[in-house]
DNA sequence: AAAAATATTTAGTTATAGCTAATAATATAT
DNA sequence: ATATATTATTAGCTATAACTAAATATTTTT
């Protein structure tokens, strides 16, 4: 009663609805468009159907929201997702830059038997590769220390990274290239017009912008 | 070039082909259709497609049959399907009959990178945990043992449990509880008309010929 | 060789989820 | 306030993969 069938695409769509919601504060057609990678006269059609069955609400120019049942069933694809991350990372060595693909679709058609498998081998872990938080198995986000893209960090501190914003194959092959991974202890030296000036391990970098605002950190010197 | 996309509904046909073809000497579009949950209409629309393709051959009311690249297509999948049975039974605990239809779902998603590391992580197995034969990764069908069902062996004789030819939950379910799985030892002690008398362990069976017939099994005393 | 039974196909329908081109509604800039 | 740009929707089309009901082809039985 309390679980609809969902098609892949609908559980998609709920799920990017939940990740646009963290970051903007309203979700356009539009966004949900370019990231679903359809064109918005398709995302017309699903939001109306999932209005319909009450998952989500729409004010047309105002933004798109999920309901309760809609967001429950986005954790729970959430969930799906980071364990599954987590799991090929680490019992089937998979790389940071590959988990994500592999996911994607395996999210859709595991069992609550095999997310519970998966979850109880890695000892209910709170966050995936990435950083991101695995949403528990009551659907409840933990807790992240308080966090920020390097960008907005001072210089001189002393930072460590927590979370990478992005799924992109190069780019992330890119930072693990650079050490810039999670875990890691950075200083910014300096920020420059054309990027961010870095200290990692002995090594020093000049980060463009554009990856640098990817990467967000906690201040180990903040005290707070 | 080599690699057509299928859809998850033309892979489980060219599954089913290769499994029925495995028994039956000709698989008709009735067969298709019972195995699949389909009706036969739907058949005949599929078959139709996967000829244009390539990958099946139809003379009506004769059988349908896989071509080569066909063929390569359902070992593949079946590849996949026997792998992951082995790999949920054995990394993460589902019983017996719980695998086949978790493995139903994830053979379609699964990478070939994903099929790797689990064949690795095993250690290159050659049978499932229901006694079938899993393709090698050039998708060759190991050999096994001669095998029969339990009706047609002799009476007396020793036998080894080698396959069982059910996905059935409650078949499988209650073969185990009467600890008739793979790699067990059972004497005949008589066929009567209800069924079979076994033992096994300290244990005696009568067990109906419609469950005898889909446990094979090796004759250990046979000598050839 | 007909008749009956079985197997297969055709025709027409449905549902899902995308698309393009055109239209309408709203927000923003002048 | 009006014009322009942006955002969203409608209308109509496509493809996939099912379905039912009816027709046709083949095999089997009498
Ligand atoms: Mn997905
Ligand atoms: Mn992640
Ligand atoms: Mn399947
Ligand atoms: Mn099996």
């Amino acid at each position: 009663m309390e679980k609809p069938i969902l098609s892949e695409s609908q559980e998609d769509y709920l799920k990017e609805i939940f990740k646009l919601r963290e970051l903007n504060l309203n979700v356009s057609m539009q966004d949900l468009a370019n990231k679903l990678n359809v064109k918005p006269p398709s995302v017309t059609g699903m939001v109306k159907k999932l209005c319909a069955m009450n998952l989500v609400e729409h004010e047309p120019y105002k933004g798109v929201q999920l309901t309760e049942t809609g967001e429950k069933i986005a954790l729970e694809i959430l969930r799906h997702h980071r364990l599954l991350e987590l799991y090929l990372a680490k019992h089937l060595n998979y790389s940071w830059d590959e988990i994500h693909e592999e996911a994607e679709r395996l999210e859709h058609v595991i069992s609550e038997k095999f997310e519970a498998a998966i979850a109880e081998l890695m000892d209910h872990p709170t966050h995936d590769p990435h950083g991101d938080p695995i949403p528990s198995a009551d659907l409840v986000i933990p807790d992240s220390p308080e966090l920020a893209p390097i960008t907005l960090h001072k210089t001189g501190h002393q930072l460590t990274i927590s979370r990478v914003m992005s799924q992109d194959k190069d780019i992330l092959n890119l930072l693990s290239r650079l050490e810039l991974i999670i875990g890691r202890k950075i200083t910014i030296k300096g920020n420059e017009s054309t990027g961010v000036r870095l200290k990692v391990n002995e090594n020093q970098y000049l980060i463009p912008h554009s990856i640098a605002k990817l990467v967000w950190c906690h201040d180990d010197e903040k005290a707070d």
